[in-house]
DNA sequence: ACAATACTTCGAAACATATCGAACTGTAAA
DNA sequence: TTTACAGTTCGATATGTTTCGAAGTATTGT
C-alpha cells in the first residue's frame, strides 16, 4: 500500500470520538456474528453525547476510508466492518514492529 | 490501552507528509541497525520539499505520541523508532482484524 | 394522508493544523 | 572569534475539522 493509503485510513481513526465509533462497531459485529455481522446505528447513537449529523459525518468518513461499509436496512442504517482495509494498514505497522 | 492513546497515535501518523518522516526514520533505522539504528535527520531532510520550521514541528508531534525517541549528537539530531508504542497499537487493531 | 422515526444535508461558528519566513540557539570548524 | 551549519521558536496566514441547529428526505406505522 501506498502511504497516501494508510494516512487516510489513519486520519480517518485519528478523531477520539471517531475512533470509539469504529471499535463499537467492531463490537456490535464480534456480537452479531450469527445474524451477518451488523450493527445498527440506532443502537450504538444513545452512548455518544453528540448529535446526529455529527455522527453522520464521522460515519461518511469511516466508509470514505474504506473502514466501514454501510447499508441502509429499511428506516435504519447498518454498518459492519471492512476486514481488508484494517489488515492492510496492520500488515504495513507489522513491518516495522519487527 | 485506552482509545484516548491510540487515537492520539494515529493523529500524529494521520498526516502524509508526519507519515513518510516516521516510515523514513524507520527504513534508515533498519539500514543502520549495526550503529544503533539512529537516523540523523540531516541525511534524510532532502527527500522532504517542506522547510526546516515544518520537519522540526512534525519531529515534535511523532516524538509526542511516543512514537519516536530524539536525542541530540552535537550539531545533528539523531531519531529511532520507538517500537514498543506501535507494538502496542499493532496489538488493538489486530483484535478487531480477527 | 398523517405523524413519527432515522438519518442526511446545509450553512455557520469555533477551533485546530500545516506551513512559512524571520529571527534565534547551539555546535563545530576555520 | 568569526563563520557556517543544524535545528528551534515565534508570529502570521491559510486551510481543514468538529460540531451544531435547522431544515430536508426516506421509510414505517396509524
Amino acid at each position: 500500500m501506498e502511504s497516501a493509503k494508510l494516512s487516510k485510513i489513519m486520519k480517518a481513526l485519528s478523531n477520539q470520538t471517531r475512533l470509539d465509533l469504529y471499535l463499537q462497531i467492531a463490537k456490535q459485529n464480534e456480537a452479531n456474528f450469527e445474524t451477518g455481522c451488523e450493527c445498527f446505528i440506532s443502537d450504538i447513537v444513545g452512548s455518544f453525547n453528540i448529535g446526529a449529523p455529527t455522527i453522520s459525518h464521522h460515519l461518511k468518513e469511516l466508509a470514505n476510508a474504506d473502514l466501514i461499509i454501510t447499508e441502509r436496512r429499511g428506516k435504519f442504517l447498518a454498518a459492519r466492518i471492512n476486514r481488508e482495509t484494517i489488515q492492510t494498514a496492520n500488515a504495513i505497522l507489522s513491518l516495522i514492529e519487527n
